[in-house]
DNA sequence: ATTCTAATTGATAATAATTATTGTTAGCGG
DNA sequence: CCGCTAACAATAATTATTATCAATTAGAAT
């Protein structure tokens, strides 16, 4: 059975206030603030299983480790190819895709990511 | 300048060739056989120069090393969370997509790709 | 064709990211 | 409150990737 660890609540909870979809690092150095003797693997292990239970979402992306994403309403994102900054990307999710490989393939498909790449604003400027 | 090593040609070459999406190491192993001194160094370092030039495609997914797919024509993924195994998913790419983050965001949008995760076929028996 | 030289290579070391192991601790049902 | 077991901390091990650097070599210049 689930147990409800005060590490895990300590976890879920620095990931919800964190803004910039943080690495499981990030992670682990926000909540060495609330709580000094947590460990690195018990990070990891939590975020895998509140990404797996929906309480959170994994998002992957170019050249960076894992990074996680407490926002509820599913969105995509943008990956700058020169800063490497992330940023949110809101158009309302799209469902006919998940539909639309579901028939073409058979998949039983639960849902998918976009990762948009190119330059943001500030990296456009003087080129 | 850009020079033309028989490396190149044969990491090149071993991409083409190999159909599921190879990792660095894949094609390390694969290369190793037509050129056995080749190093892990070179595979990788010229992986992402054919990346970058376009020769080749980096394919990123969850839970997995870098992927790289020498298919010319865009196309997208999907993901066994089960399995693992990784599928390509031809539905056309939407270049309305693109249109439509550079729009909302001022991004300077090249491309997106999409990975749609779920259970594939092989997974969903038995359930 | 020979020489030059800067790009590229191979080998290996270093780093980064993640997972596994092992012994300890603490939620929760009884 | 007790005991069982899931979850824990600490750390070792593994995996993935990048950096370093002397040696090599493709392509340009002679």
């Amino acid at each position: 059975m689930k147990r409800d660890t005060i590490q895990r609540r300590i976890i879920a909870g620095a990931v919800r206030r964190m803004r910039r979809h943080p690495t499981a690092e990030d992670v682990y150095v926000e909540v060495q603030k609330e709580h000094h003797s947590i460990s690195k693997a018990t990070v990891y292990r939590n975020l895998h299983e509140l990404a797996e239970e929906g309480e959170i979402r994994a998002v992957f992306l170019p050249d960076s480790p894992e990074r996680f994403d407490a926002r509820t309403p599913h969105h995509y994102h943008f990956r700058c190819r020169r800063c490497g900054e992330v940023f949110d990307v809101d158009m309302g999710y799209l469902p006919g895709l998940d539909k639309a490989a579901a028939d073409m393939y058979g998949f039983r498909v639960d849902d998918h990511d976009i990762v948009f790449q190119g330059r943001c604003p500030a990296c456009q400027e003087g080129e």
